[in-house]
DNA sequence: AATGATGAATGTCAATGATAGTCAAAAAGG
DNA sequence: CCTTTTTGACTATCATTGACATTCATCATT
């Protein structure tokens, strides 16, 4: 029932777990080869399921000896992420609301149930615009970014 | 005689009582050729049996290895509010606001935390929004009135 | 050394197939 | 009639692949 794509995330997240360092070193090539997949399916592993947004930070080098690798984001980052939606022009799909969500909650940001009113705010509330003059989905999307924005420092404040 | 639709709906219940978690993964296409239906007939039973104002939240994937996800949450008498706030034509001012969360506060329906996440999305994130088109006071109200009825629905569901 | 060729990796993107969602119209019930 | 059900055409999203581009290390040549 699983796809490979899951297969993967969940194979990867296992190394990441078991890494002393949160953090795992892997050859791209290499782990199509496990797989027995186009390497370019590790591509789309990484950018849909360990993007910044979901709490990871992925670094890679070409050529000989390139590599990939894949850190799992620190609790105390979440600030970068605020300075990034700083910027105006920013803007946020639906599921990288979902993804962030989800992060914030296992890493004990945030609750359950403020996780749900993030996405309450986010994702239903911004169903239908249309009738406001907000039809396009780019304006959507930065709206959500500066949403999440200031949720996100309100949570930040109340670190501190 | 029941319809196709009962039918489905009471399948659908029993895998879920009979679930340990109250919840059951399915795939659209496999259950509407076991009832030898059209695909949009299980979209049809799900929106018409299994919203979340019966209790049921719903949650699905597209593309390769899709699914759809059934689950069952305990819902509240306290839906009246619900409809009060799904008036879309009502707006809603910073002041109401302020004083709706502060109620929601001591009636000890929400935490101070998440009412400062509630007044970032309805506050600060809507103070400057001339660039996406809404310049309004009457369609930011609006999407005030929004915000909070989605947060709202959270709530309710979280409300025992 | 500096240069350039070569091979070895990773990145990008668009095409394709596999799901699920939406919506309006037809069909069926009451 | 009016409401509910059922269907199908069309749309949206996700996964997977492969062709092609890009980058980097190394090594031979000068």
């Amino acid at each position: 029932m699983y796809s490979l794509c899951d297969t993967i995330e969940k194979y990867i997240i296992r190394m990441i777990e078991n890494s002393p360092n949160q953090m795992i070193v892997i050859q791209r090539g290499k782990l199509a080869d496990e797989f027995d997949c186009a390497p370019s399916q590790i591509n789309y592993v990484l950018a849909t399921r360990f993007s910044v947004f979901r709490g990871f930070i992925v670094e890679s080098r070409r050529g000989g000896s390139g590599y990939v690798r894949i850190k799992k984001v620190p609790i105390d980052r979440l600030e970068p992420i605020v300075s990034y939606l700083g910027d105006y022009s920013r803007y946020l799909k639906e599921s990288d609301v979902q993804s962030l969500v989800s992060w914030l909650e296992r890493e004990g940001f945030i609750t359950i149930r403020e996780g749900l009113l993030m996405k309450a705010a986010m994702i239903q509330a911004l169903d239908k615009l249309e009738d406001l003059g907000l039809s396009g989905g780019v304006e959507r999307n930065k709206l959500r970014s500066r949403i999440l924005r200031e949720m996100l420092l309100q949570i930040l404040d109340w670190v501190k």
